[in-house]
RNA sequence: GCGGGCGUGGUGGAAUCGGUAGACACAAGGGACUUAAAAUCCCUCGGCCAAGGCUGUACGGGUUCGAGUCCCGUCGCCCGCACCA
């Protein structure tokens, strides 16, 4: 019989409204079952989901619905990232205000993400600019300021002189402001500071907590803490009019080994000693001034060239006063790491030995290769920075580089100069402080007041929330809040005196680094319900993408700690599974080329293919277009597609299919129109085949086969079952997607046959019972297909409610296995054998192979290696 | 510049712990059905030579009975670098 064509515009809606109706995916804090969050990396509401959110989103849905089934009580929420730049930007370009911007964009994604039929509770959803959400979060604020977990600093911008504002780094293009095109300088301010230092070995230590992390987001953030043990070393500054005050300099170094081999000490701009040098030397100031020019981007500092300037001051060297080395300011120090000091070894470092040769400063080897010779050793081009022997070093000549660690600290720490110790062992990590200060309008405002005489206060709990004004205007550069006519006025809570708010507002990754926990009880007037928030977290899978592997994930392990230590939460670790996953990249097509080219969107292009050949036509006027490289779909590129024209032509399901097929999660999927014409074959194949045997297996019990010629069928199903479930369970998506085509492949023919009705009872039953695994492996990527399937089949109830089948053991064990069978490392052949057989059943079945004999021609092998259940290899 | 990752047919990818390289899909070519087209179904499909074999996982080395997988080096691409989110 002939089945209509599976209509997702019309099937699609009307499932989601079923679920609705149901219920079924509003989450109770009190059901008993065991508990699973998943969770996805909340959008930006930027205007509209793109293929990116498709992928994340499915991924997540795949997640939550299978464990559904598997019997969890599922935790699956979304909320929207809502402060930002962006919000301004518009505002300035659009004449819109930011809080309607990004109201009506959630509007319009929200629409587009409830037509995906994603499994989410939305009765929980929040955006971070709902004053409910950030009036709890200025709560957190002061329960951290009290604890001693948040302090100002000064600290440095990206200040645009022309604009007379403060960029962020992505502002700040090539060292030049991105509206005005004025250079930029870096201006001091004092601002806010999370104290995530005090937790950094904490952090450190933990990740090796995190087992469902990916090992490489671990070593980024082992990396980024960048925990070191050195030495801090006192240099005596040697007696200079212009040094004034400054008896000595302390650097911080890892290699005090290679003490011998110094040339010169490099500090910052910053560094107090340069400042004062400054004053009276204009050349390092106007060095220093240039420095300060390079914006605050460490990409920027250390991918400029590297420069110095002689200050003229010298200082001694500390195991031998004779020796006069000299000071730099230097390009490549940053006051923020160490002391803003540092000694220059050319030979061990290859960023100093640039800077020797540049300056013709003196490279002495002080480290060779364990099988070099001290003699002819030499530096050329490259320093040699891995551990070795110790050369031209003195007392250390011989020893190895840890030796000579220990025997310069041991030295240099029992040393007294001026008083003190000269040097002294010290821990250090390249982690900062989080400033949170924006001189921003669209942001969480800082609950603090400034009185002239009580100095900072905070602002009263009963006072919060601090919240922003709507009057508010965005045609002059600079914070809106700074102009306000009244805002800022506020009686000092303490002494009542006239008082001016902060208007300073937080980072946005601020806003980020709690969502989760508000997830729990997003109704509670704290921060959280701690009893709900100790309940659901960790958040057992996190989803997201690989660019928040350091900033986001660190800033939210902080923030869970802080949150503990202030009494909101009990844990310290938010994610207990995280899993990244890859862009979605689309071709590039362009029209015309240079400066006169532009960047067409694939929605305006016709592709032709002949003989192997792609070809792009433009629609409108058949010229032809160039095919680009693939790239990250962006606005600029223009080689975005737009999920509503996927959904609108193919429906959720298709789209939810693709993105998860092919491409491993963490990696980059590329969009192809001609994948996603074939996961639609796929979804009305699968249509059409149980559709035209529905009628028959609505009529019969599905019951597996254990003989006959059913047995394979129930075999396919029963072997995919196991599969999938275990891939669903290692996130492993393409893989399920491929297994699940293989058992189409393999229903395909039964199912046809139970279709004719050519198949007795107990056939029919297996495949009947095949059918309904398939739907059911399937409901959690495609839904609406699965629920309409579900439905035909006669099964009753939804498959969203329903429990995942369990597969039956005698069906996916094999009584005998084919073993391939090589002979010196290549395969010859293959050896079909019981499971079960005994090593030696299996050596002497292989020597018995024709193949086998022709090859050892006689002769005794040398060595016969039997994997178990793997491989043969016979030595010969 | 520093840190992290990736590289397999025409294409996306599979290969669980070092054990049959190319599962599954896309594209292409051929055939069946059709008045025709679409849809569907069947076959072929890394390269080279006729079988049988040789060769092949970015490139160059190494370890191993055996390397896509481990080690060293080179090249290319991607992500992050603290005020984009």
């Amino acid at each position: 019989m002939a089945v209509e064509r599976y209509n997702p515009r019309e099937v699609e809606p009307r499932w989601q409204a079923k679920w609705n109706e149901a219920d079924i995916f509003t989450t109770d804090n009190n059901d008993p079952r065991d508990k699973y969050y998943v969770l996805e990396m909340f959008p930006y509401p930027s205007g509209r989901i793109h293929m990116g959110h498709v992928r994340n989103y499915a991924m997540g849905d795949v997640v939550a619905r299978y464990k559904r089934a598997r019997g969890f009580n599922v935790l699956h929420p979304m909320g929207w990232d809502a402060f930002g730049m962006p919000a301004e930007n518009a505002a300035m370009q659009n004449k819109t205000h930011p809080k309607a911007w990004t109201y009506e964009n959630i509007a319009t994604m929200r629409k587009q993400l409830k037509s995906l039929g994603l499994s989410l509770d939305w009765s929980r959803e929040f955006a971070t600019c709902d004053v409910e959400y950030y009036h709890r979060q200025q709560h957190l604020f002061l329960d951290f300021l009290e604890k001693g977990l948040i302090y100002r600093k000064k600290s440095k911008v990206n200040w645009d002189p022309v604009d007379q504002t403060v960029l962020a780094n992505e502002q700040v293009i090539e060292g030049r402001g991105w509206r005005s095109g004025a250079l930029v300088e870096q201006r001091e301010l004092t601002q806010w500071f999370f104290k995530i230092t005090d937790f950094a070995q904490d952090l450190l230590e933990s990740l090796d907590t995190l087992d469902q992390w990916p090992e490489k987001v671990r070593l980024m953030q082992k990396n980024w803490i960048g925990r070191s043990e050195g030495l801090t070393l006192r240099w005596e500054v040697v007696s200079d009019a212009a040094a004034g005050e400054f008896k000595e300099v302390t650097v911080y170094t890892t290699r005090p080994d290679t003490l011998f081999g110094a040339s010169f000490l490099a500090i910052a701009a910053d560094h107090p000693l340069a400042l004062h040098i400054a004053q009276s030397n204009p050349e390092v100031a106007a060095f220093a001034d240039e420095c300060r020019k390079t914006g605050t981007s460490l990409a920027a500092l250390e991918t400029a060239e590297k420069k110095g300037m002689d200050t003229g001051i010298k200082v001694r060297h500390p195991l031998d006063p004779d020796w006069e080395l000299p000071v730099y300011v230097a390009n490549f120090v940053l006051m923020d790491y160490g002391t803003g000091a540092i000694f220059g070894c050319p030979a061990g470092d290859q960023r100093d030995l640039d800077f020797a040769r540049k300056y013709g400063l003196p490279v002495t080897p002080v480290v060779m290769p364990a099988d070099a010779d001290a003699s002819t050793f030499e530096i050329g081009d490259e320093a040699f920075t891995d551990d070795g022997v110790m050369i031209n070093s003195r007392f250390l000549n011989g020893m190895t580089t840890e030796a000579a660690f220990e025997e310069i600290a041991s030295r240099l720490e029992a040393e007294m100069f001026n008083g003190s110790p000269r040097a002294e062992r010290k821990v250090n990590y390249r982690l900062r402080d989080w400033g949170i200060s924006r001189q921003r309008y669209w942001g969480c405002p800082i609950p603090v007041i400034h009185c002239e005489d009580c100095g900072i206060v905070p602002v009263p709990k009963q006072d919060l929330p601090v919240q922003l004004p709507d009057d508010v205007t965005f045609d002059k550069p600079g914070n809106p809040l700074d102009r306000h006519p009244t805002w800022r006025q506020v009686s000092c809570p303490h002494c009542g005196k006239n008082a001016l708010r902060e208007t300073d507002t937080m980072d946005t990754f601020v806003d980020s680094s709690w969502y989760f926990a508000r997830f729990t009880a997003p109704w509670a007037d704290a921060p959280t319900e701690p009893e709900a928030a100790n309940g659901w977290l960790p958040v057992d899978q996190y989803i997201g993408g690989i660019e928040h592997a350091i900033l986001h994930l660190l800033y939210s392990r902080f923030f869970t700690r802080a949150m503990k230590e202030t009494g909101h939460v009990n844990l310290k670790e938010p994610f207990k599974g995280l899993f990244t996953q890859g862009m979605v990249v689309h071709e590039t097509y362009r029209l015309g080329s240079g400066m006169n080219g532009q960047w067409i969107a694939p929605a305006d292009i016709r592709i032709e293919e002949n003989d192997g050949t792609r070809r792009a036509f433009l629609l409108s006027s058949n010229e032809e277009v160039t095919i680009g490289s693939i790239e990250k779909m962006s606005k600029s590129k223009k080689n975005v597609v737009d999920p509503d024209d996927i959904l609108a032509s193919y429906g959720s399901d298709t789209a939810r299919f693709f993105v998860l097929s092919d491409s491993p999660p963490d990696r980059d999927v590329i969009w192809t129109e001609s994948g996603v014409e074939g996961s639609h074959r796929f979804v009305q194949r699968l249509w059409r085949l149980i559709g035209e045997a529905a009628p028959h297996l609505s009529e019969i019990a599905a019951n597996p086969a254990s003989e006959g010629e059913a047995l394979a069928v129930s075999q396919a199903a029963h072997k995919t079952l196991k599969a999938v479930g275990e891939d669903f369970d290692k996130l492993a998506f393409n893989k399920a997607v491929a297994r699940i085509y293989e058992l189409l492949n393999a229903l395909a023919a039964p199912l046809t046959k139970v279709a004719e009705g050519k198949a007795d009872e107990a056939y029919v039953a297996a495949v009947r019972d095949a059918s309904c695994i398939l739907v059911q492996i399937i409901a959690p990527i495609m839904p609406h297909l699965a629920e309409e399937c579900w439905n035909l089949i006669g099964t009753g109830g939804l498959v969203a409610k329903a429990a995942w089948p369990q597969f039956d053991t005698a069906l996916v064990v094999e009584s005998e296995i084919t073993l391939p069978v090589q002979i010196n490392g290549k395969k010859r052949g293959e050896l079909t054998i019981a499971r079960d057989a005994h090593q030696n059943e299996v050596e002497a079945a292989v020597l018995a192979l024709d193949f086998v004999q022709n090859a050892l021609d006689g002769q005794q092998p040398k060595k016969i290696v039997v994997v178990p259940k793997r491989i043969v290899n016979v030595v010969v």
